[in-house]
DNA sequence: ACTGGCACCTGGGCGC
DNA sequence: TGCGCCCAGGTGCCAG
């Protein structure tokens, strides 16, 4: 499940393998992905160089010196990763970008939740309407405090809303809701201003430091398996329902569901 | 404008 | 061992 620090890490990662390529080749073995990978895609990559890799939300974003970006989500299972074509493609190996170097870009989806798009120009409608980069200084805790006044549902909704904020999914907005002692079902407008600055720093914290422990165990993006690497973080709510509270050490996390999603805090240290 | 709920999809874990 | 059920979840989209 990528979430927003391993989508940088993967670009991180990907980015001095791939800036300053060809792409030579574009080999689609399945266009069936959330969105059905147009034909138009091979055309506008075959040849183009590779300028730059840049991420906006959970999407990463390859410029081409042609002017057109390749778009790429990795949904719930996708991964991305360098290799070669001495490899063999495995099963969900849906889409390879081959580059002059001989290495190749290879896009991996079980569950083809993800996209593959290519778009010429500025920016793509699925990039419109994104609220800010949580980890750039226009998220701030009196933003998030504003934005709430009117919000009535729950405070972990109103932060998983990407109108609100980017990139912050099921497991960091346990984290961080934790961090900052704030129940997850409390109503979004009813959290002073004080708490927002507390929730907009741990949320920064939670998911600076994801990229951190990324960046130390998803090195190696060559031959590796290009999995995600929140696992080696230590979570201290998140899959973790019945267990004791890391904190207090007494109360047992109560795990509850929001939107059918799985919720886990301390009814202790949440409040 | 805001909210809740659904669909998409497969692998893995579980109970029987 | 095997079968079938259910669940995980990002996010665009629809209905209320």
């Amino acid at each position: 499940m990528p979430e927003l620090p391993e989508v940088e890490t993967t670009r991180r990662g990907i980015a001095p393998h791939v800036e300053g390529q060809r792409i030579v080749n574009v080999i689609v073995r399945d266009r069936r992905l959330r969105w059905p990978i147009t034909q138009d895609f091979e055309r506008h990559l075959s040849q183009a160089i590779i300028i730059q890799t840049r991420r906006r939300a959970k999407y990463l974003l390859i410029d081409l010196d042609s002017g057109a970006t390749v778009m790429i989500h990795l949904g719930m299972s996708g991964s991305l990763r360098m290799t070669t074509a001495n490899e063999l493609p495995r099963k969900h190996d849906h889409v390879d970008v081959v580059l002059e170097s001989g290495m190749l870009l290879r896009y991996h989806d079980p569950r083809r939740f993800g996209s593959m798009h290519c778009f010429v120009g500025q920016s793509h409608a699925l990039l419109e309407h994104l609220g800010p980069e949580p980890l750039s200084a226009d998220f701030t805790g009196e933003y998030l405090f504003q934005q709430s006044r009117k919000r009535g549902s729950a405070v972990k909704l109103f932060i998983m809303d990407a109108k609100i904020v980017v990139g912050v999914g099921n497991i960091y907005a346990n984290e961080a809701l934790f961090m900052a002692g704030i129940r997850p079902d409390r109503p979004a407008n009813g959290i002073s201003k004080k708490r927002y600055m507390a929730l907009a720093e741990s949320i920064k914290a939670v998911l600076a430091n994801a990229i951190e422990v990324g960046g130390t165990t998803l090195r190696d993006f060559v031959g590796g398996d290009g999995k995600a690497g929140y696992f080696a973080q230590s979570l201290q709510v998140y899959g973790r329902g019945g267990d004791r509270c890391k904190r207090c050490k007494v109360t047992r996390l109560r795990e509850i569901r929001q939107s059918s999603r799985a919720t886990v805090y301390c009814t202790r240290c949440q409040r």
